[in-house]
DNA sequence: CGCCGGTTTGACATACTTCAAGAGAAGTGG
DNA sequence: CCACTTCTCTTGAAGTATGTCAAACCGGCG
């Protein structure tokens, strides 16, 4: 089996401390969620839930990058997130969970078991603020995201996606380019997440090259070169 | 001005009491809102928020349906959420709203400053607990949504679209036959919610009523004869 | 009656997909 | 170190679903 245990983090060293779902918590309240959490390790590639599998357990990503999908009958597959450090994975209240979840990168889980993680909600007004922000975060970047593929191009999908990885792991200087930055998604997995094919996102990226918008010096790693072209070519306000 | 005040309703007779962000809350707790609640009525069209406007105050849907939408630089549009009763409108934590809300049919609204309802959420934890169960089922529908954006044909967006509206409105006999369903909205609002154009939602609805899967008595009203074919049209697995 | 918004239908244009072949990297094993 | 496979990516040619433009239709309402 893929799961295994790792060293215990102690919640005061965790690195999502200030983000996760227990942010909010107290001391005390810590003490208790330290006593019940329990650490899961993927690899790159590995599934974590699949769809219509038992939900036994929620939890945090700690480390590492997980996609959560879904697919048609036919096989067609659409990403309808990325889930990053400090994002929450399950649905309290729900016996079964409705998409797959995949390890992208190695990923570190911190799980709590559901029914009892549900009493904490309950008992525990700080679990249940958090909670509600993240998903209410996660909501509007989900509309977001449904702006892009119901509405825009595939130039600008593929621009729209360059950016926010820009926006994300890198800093943009005066010229408008960027240092080199990583593609953490293949072709197909970006296609996946942008509702195309792999086919069609090669082509724009390749176009974006020619164009000088972006450079890339090996297949995973690009600058980009004009930022203001780049932005131009979301289709997004100039916001 | 669109806004008017309508007779207030006692909470205890409130046709969302059930299910709104107050449902959780005991009859001490419902007093207090009681106390701070307004409403708010809208007419079909009217703007209820604007994208980038101060968000004063939150609000539950108590009557009709709003869309909640967003829009690109060149005017394209994509609807990302049709708000019905109990449903929630505003983002506690936010100065602005970063969507456009509109009335598609008479809406009334029972609002609460932000503020104060922001207070709310840190002490009294049904509220917040009832907000994240909200949140989390919201952002679950707006998944299945963007499958269907990114990787659904016309055709199968279509089928999609009408089995949503029979199966939250109708009741499917045996024979796989409805009764007669209202179609809430224009061809116009259905291809933006579907990110198609009006043409094509047309045709393919023309098409669906010479396959015989549908039948309209009238633009706005229909019934389906038969769903298994509606179903199978939708391309989602047999759930 | 005649306008008007919502709708249907047609003809045409095109962006994207599909199918297919091949090139680069990267790993594997002799 | 060099075949050999394998995987990812690129590029081309052809097909198609959907968008665009345009005209006509229909029911409602002044």
């Amino acid at each position: 089996m893929n799961v295994a245990l790792t060293t215990r983090i102690k919640c005061r060293d965790c690195p999502i401390r200030h983000r996760a779902v227990c942010s909010r918590c107290d001391d005390d309240e810590m003490a208790l969620l330290e006593a019940m959490k329990t650490y899961r390790v993927y690899r790159a590639g590995d599934p974590i839930l699949w769809r219509g599998e038992k939900l036994t357990f929620v939890a945090s990503v700690v480390h590492g990058v997980a996609t959560l999908g879904k697919s048609l009958e036919d096989g067609r597959t659409q990403m309808v997130g990325l889930l990053l450090p400090s994002d929450f994975i399950g649905r309290p209240g729900r016996r079964h969970i409705d998409f797959d979840v995949v390890a992208a990168t190695d990923v570190t889980l911190c799980c709590f078991d559901r029914k009892p993680f549900e009493l904490l909600i309950e008992t525990m007004p700080h679990i249940a603020q958090r909670l509600a922000e993240i998903a209410l975060d996660e909501l509007d970047s989900a509309r977001d995201w449904m702006v892009l593929l119901g509405r825009k191009t595939a130039r600008e999908k593929i621009a729209s996606f360059i950016e926010m990885l820009v926006r994300r792991q890198g800093i943009v200087s005066l010229d408008g380019s960027t240092p080199d930055l990583a593609l953490p998604l293949t072709r197909d997995e970006i296609a996946n997440y942008l509702g195309l094919t792999l086919e069609t996102v090669s082509r724009h990226l390749s176009s974006m090259k020619s164009e000088g918008i972006l450079r890339f010096t090996d297949r995973r790693h690009f600058e980009v070169s004009d930022f203001d072209a780049l932005h131009a070519a979301t289709g997004d306000d100039t916001a």
